[in-house]
DNA sequence: GTGAATGCAAAAGCTTTGCAACCTA
DNA sequence: TAGGTTGCAAAGCTTTTGCATTCAC
């Protein structure tokens, strides 16, 4: 599914998720969705989000027993998930080249790209648990 | 929910779990418990399989839309996710230290930990695509 | 014997889909 | 006007839960 014309619940799930900076699911968009256009379903909701991902826009976030959450942050950065509240803070840490050397060390297989996630801490809760 | 007891279930997920090479989804692993244990229910391979990624026997890997899969290979090693067919393949990459730079470069998180997943093909169908 | 674990079935979440009505280009 | 898009409701899937029964220790 493309998206071939910009209609107002569109407009608005792009807005949403732009501002958002929290890594948003599926349900929290639709109710902020809601306060720009009150009659907008979460099936469109959803179509708009599949649409988004497809077009390079979004990038989906998934944990296990979890809803899919949403990056709208197309400046290249990291997340870290912290082990405390679940929360997904962004990181901005200068990458070694990570491609190249699992490329060598396995011919057998075509390496296009990396994903790399920390586990740890978020600001929130590693000052609250020393506090 | 701890492992208190051994039951044959127990003991079947856990054989069916360790020798499956292919990263399996719950439903996988439940018709092949069912061969060893015919009157198993899927409610208990779930609860079992929350208990062995609870005692670090397992991990999950999560995908958005899919089914969370579960990895019994306790030996360090990656993940590379094909594009084309979905498959999940094992790699062994010696990776240089990514926590100390991210802990250096955000002092406000405490970082606890990383994983590196790859994307691209898999052997079948980087030659499959190729030949 | 006792409490953890099971099976069954029902329920809970998240996400997708069918279809008539609607709206953008 | 044409057909992409929407809202609504229902269905689909994965996963969880309640409860009486069973079984490992």
């Amino acid at each position: 599914m493309a998206l071939k014309r910009l209609t107002h619940q569109r407009k608005a799930v792009l807005e949403v998720v732009q501002k958002a900076r929290h890594h948003p699911d599926a349900a929290w968009i639709y109710q902020e969705v809601r306060k720009l256009v009150p009659r907008v379903s979460l099936a469109t909701v959803y179509r708009t989000l599949e649409a988004l991902v497809a077009e390079g826009y979004l990038v989906p976030i998934a944990k296990a027993g979890e809803a899919t959450r949403y990056d709208a942050n197309l400046h290249p950065h990291l997340h870290l998930v912290c082990e405390a509240c679940g929360a997904i803070v962004d990181l901005e840490v200068p990458l070694p080249d990570l491609l190249g050397p699992a490329q060598k060390a396995h011919p057998g297989v075509e390496v296009r790209g990396v994903e790399v996630t920390y586990r740890g801490l978020c600001p929130r809760c590693k000052t609250g648990l020393k506090g």
